[in-house]
DNA sequence: ATCAAGTATTCTGTATGCAGCATAATTACA
DNA sequence: TGTAATTATGCTGCATACAGAATACTTGAT
């Protein structure tokens, strides 16, 4: 009565069934990462004839992708001119960033207090990976575990709320994060930042946790901002 | 080069341009409506023919807007079945206001560092006439009034992003707030609830207005439990 | 009478077509 | 030669058409 989803359906636990896949989930996707890469810059204009033929999809679910992703705040629809990919300003990154501390800290915190730890050791596990790729200065996987460890320890929490809210905010400053941990000094400036991140963590110790996220998306900021 | 909107349209200060609106748009808002106000109950399926033909529109916008809703977390779309109205459990309330509450505990704290006196006053101005509406039992303005203050609130922050968040997770528990709030009592307590909050908000004391958002939030929730 | 299989219908997902707006290109004129 | 007006092109917004999936219905057998 409360949710007739999963009670039904053949997956056994753990197994996910056979997802279908709609076109403009697809297109979804993947004109995320044509963003979130580079391929669509900034101001860009989405003609939706030019991407739809690049992507192989006809208009119809290619505009039903662009809609959501107007709705997440990666693009921006204006009516009888078109969608064009969103330019953040500085003001844009300090009010994302205060938002994205705030939902961290929270997040952080209620892992500290609930989360298993089992979960714990995986998010180390993705830290000491890291740590690897930061010493062969694999800047790529390096930055992808960077992301995956700060959703890790959101998704610790157990709020999917807060997981949804806080992955629709990083979405939007991921190209510029990325862009922006370029240089050595700022890069091993963030590792340190992260190294005192797992270990407040693992003594799940709340506060130092959530001081070392605010100390550390102050420095992202930063870090970001030259990039613009 | 921060953000070209505004520069170079027509607008006067303060008037607003006439806005082009889209079909999608438009339905947009009203399918949000028709969920708010219960026309569309949690559960229901949003048949696309149906739907489209009692709002007089082809399937085309209405999609899209569903797809937008999707994104807003209103509506779920199961691929080849349909679009449903999101159900939200109990485990979802408490998620929700968990996040709302740390949001509105941030824009209330901003709000009071930085808000001009003006602002303040306007909301004031919201409250008072929301006790009118108390006064005389006018359950619907009196909450729509409510609704607008937190919005307020959160708005004098200055922060474009956090009034987004804020604006999505309000969007969903709109409904069971609107039912919760039946009953005298509870009604009393939360009126009670405001009016410290405006007071804690004209102090400008932050930490005294974080705290009574952080009651004011659990009592919601408290409120609106037994309606799940 | 109950259940299974097969058929029919309804609805979603995607493609295409058309009209209107916006912009680019062109021409006329000073 | 520069600028304004006009035409032309391109692209978006919306509607419709079609194919395939899901559900409802019917029929037959046990």
């Amino acid at each position: 009565m409360s949710n007739d989803v999963g009670t039904m359906d053949g997956s056994a636990e753990g197994i996910p069934r056979i997802m279908r896949r709609t076109l403009h989930d697809e297109v979804l996707e993947r004109l995320r990462d044509m963003i979130i890469e580079g391929r669509l810059t900034p101001g860009q204009r989405i003609n939706e004839g030019v991407v739809g033929a690049q992507l192989g999809v006809s208009r119809t679910p290619l505009r039903e992708a662009i809609k959501t992703l107007a709705s997440e705040g990666l693009v921006e629809i204006q009516p009888a001119k078109g969608a064009i990919v969103r330019r953040f300003s500085a003001f844009d990154m300090k009010n994302i960033l205060e938002v994205l501390k705030t939902l961290e800290e929270l997040g952080g915190r209620m892992a500290c207090a609930l989360a298993p730890d089992e979960t714990i050791a995986e998010i180390r596990g993705l830290h000491d990976a890291m740590m690897r790729y930061y010493a062969s200065r694999n800047r790529l996987e390096y930055f992808k575990l960077n992301q995956a460890i700060h959703s890790a320890i959101v998704a610790a929490s157990g709020n999917e709320v807060l997981v949804e809210m806080h992955g629709t905010l990083q979405a939007r400053i991921k190209r510029l994060r990325f862009i922006g941990n370029e240089g050595e000094v700022k890069w091993a400036d963030a590792v340190a930042e992260h190294e005192q991140m797992i270990e407040a963590l693992e003594r799940r110790d709340a506060d130092q946790l959530a001081t070392v996220i605010r100390i550390h998306m102050e420095s992202t900021r930063l870090r970001v901002h030259d990039v613009l």
